[in-house]
DNA sequence: AATGAATGAGCATTCATTCAT
DNA sequence: GATGAATGAATGCTCATTCAT
């Protein structure tokens, strides 16, 4: 029945275009509400779908959960992988400081994926841990650009539990950029509050 | 029949001890898997008592989380206005680190009720955002013992930040002591982990 | 240990006044909200005594229930004993007259127990129709006063039906006495409400 | 593949009937026992479907008892619309015996619907203090053919009184038919019991 | 005579998931 | 690819009733 003149139909089916819509809308409503609070019925009547049709994507309410939960983690993997390692050569503070501003940047691309990896996912205690022992590892490179008594896993611990904050407090209600937080991050780790170093 | 020898038996009721075999069992279960993930069948259980015995002592299930996320609150909240403000004459380091020694001391005296409070309450968001609040508040009075351009509220975040995550990743699971972790973050909120300001 | 000079106790022992207190507040309950909206904990509430208590004195909530509903019910049934039989020589439109306002009077008497009595209680129905039967009866023995085609059955039961709604929408909330609703029924039922017989 | 001369099948769903079943159910049992003494899962039962099956279709349990008591008094209400008003020139015991036979007429159609509006719905009286009302305006059009000294509102009153009583006790057991009960009502209320006026 | 405490049995409602079409 | 209809399995909560004192 379809002619020629058709207009050659968009490149995703229309299945894909189903499935986008399911993962967004269950991407806002788990971020708002987290797992238990949203339900199937919510997701696909945002998403524009029937209920049944949600089984044809994914196999069950865990599954699309746990890709959600996945995107995130994995760019963000992906990201510190690539942000490379910390040298003694280069310029410190602006190596730090870039590596922050990426990752700020990249978690403020998407938001609901964020909160859903930081704050709801059952692995984010798991993600914070891997994230800690990374920061160890990277300020054992560059242990003796700092202060001789420092207890490196207290260090790492407390920069990233800053940073989490940030991204929860500043970073998803959009009350600083990533630019801004990653200098003040940068700052306020290195060299803290206090005037002067007595 | 009774003598005088005999130790005068608490006056708690069997009744208050039902009721505060509930609020631990609860305690200890939200804080394990959350509010949703509680059922009041499990909490009975635990307590030893049946179903309907619960609803003597609680108005429902809200009404059993609600008083044991404010118990922590109420304390904390407490504790933060007996800690009194900072004053310039005073020995600063010392004082910080002897108030956030006593937070820490507090919020390690019941993990569960902690995590409920600090991890599953809804209004804990809330409550960061109050003591970043106060937090700002105390930098003020001795802003001219800090670097002249630092930013009052990002600081304030960031202490906040790194606190929250220490009790959840440290104090909680028993990793260090209040005491260790209170001077830590002092000298890194104060003076950060780099070797020399340059 | 009770000593001479002690007041010599009430009359009504302790336990009769709960009795009766627990009546009391069951009978204005049960008027309001009928058998299964009025909860024990509300009677017992209302009556100032504790729950169990209440089954010193009832073996259940049915039993207080069928004690007021009956309550009612005899007092009736002795009535219309009493009021003996219609006989030919008497002045038949006074008597009927004196009758009603007799009926309406008992039951004016205790507005609650006549509510339970005659809208409550599962067996209202019976008596309805018990009270018919005696009406045809009644009938029956002035039957030559009456229209010669008269069906007894029918005429009985409209005589009852607007009794019986005359006592929930009149009498009991008090609109119009027991005499004035006595009249206007013996020359409604009598003579009807046109001007004239054509 | 459908032929023209297939007779188009009834427009009606599956779910539609599941809906007439829950709401047929629905309607015996509760006025067999009343609301409270009926189940969700009697109904369900009756109707040969699940429980959650009954969410899909009804709100809640309120919700299907008001959708059958509001059939009824729905209908009732355009009925007694349609009637229209007494006029003087007509005759008038004819009208009056008509317009009631209506009455019994659609009451006598569902028997269930009946007994659920006039004797469970809460608003029962409601519904009869209006009917009450309403009778009050029809008599006052035709009060020079009645006694000069009637009492309209009791008058009214007894009228309706009498004609709820018939519903429940002659035309719902079926031992009158409605034309039947029609004819006596209007001559019982025109013109009493009496052989002779006096 | 009275009560603090406790409970068995039940009920309305919800939700993720599946089947037949 | 899509859907109208249906459901198994819970879950929070209530209430009449009783036990031990």
């Amino acid at each position: 029945m379809s002619k020629v003149t058709e207009k050659y139909v968009l490149p995703k089916r229309k299945g894909e275009a189903s499935r986008s819509r399911l993962l967004e809308a269950a991407a806002q409503l788990f971020a708002e509400r987290g797992f238990e609070q949203t339900k199937i019925s919510d997701i696909v009547k945002a998403a524009g779908v029937t209920q049944p049709s949600f089984y044809l994507y994914f196999e069950n309410k865990d599954a699309i959960f746990a890709e959600l939960s996945s995107q995130m983690t994995q760019r963000l993997g992906e990201l510190m992988l690539e942000l490379g390692q910390f040298q003694t050569s280069e310029d410190l503070p602006q190596k730090i400081q870039d590596n922050l501003c990426a990752i700020f940047t990249l978690l403020n691309q998407n938001p609901s994926l964020t909160r859903i990896g930081l704050e709801h996912a059952t692995q984010a205690p798991l993600l914070f841990a891997t994230m800690e022992q990374m920061m160890v590892a990277q300020l054992s490179l560059i242990k003796q650009q700092l202060k001789p008594d420092l207890d490196l896993e207290l260090a790492a611990s407390a920069m990233i539990g800053m940073v989490r904050h940030f991204i929860q407090t500043q970073l998803i209600p959009q009350k600083r950029s990533p630019a801004e937080l990653a200098r003040f991050c940068t700052d306020f780790q290195l060299f803290g509050i206090a005037k002067l170093k007595l």
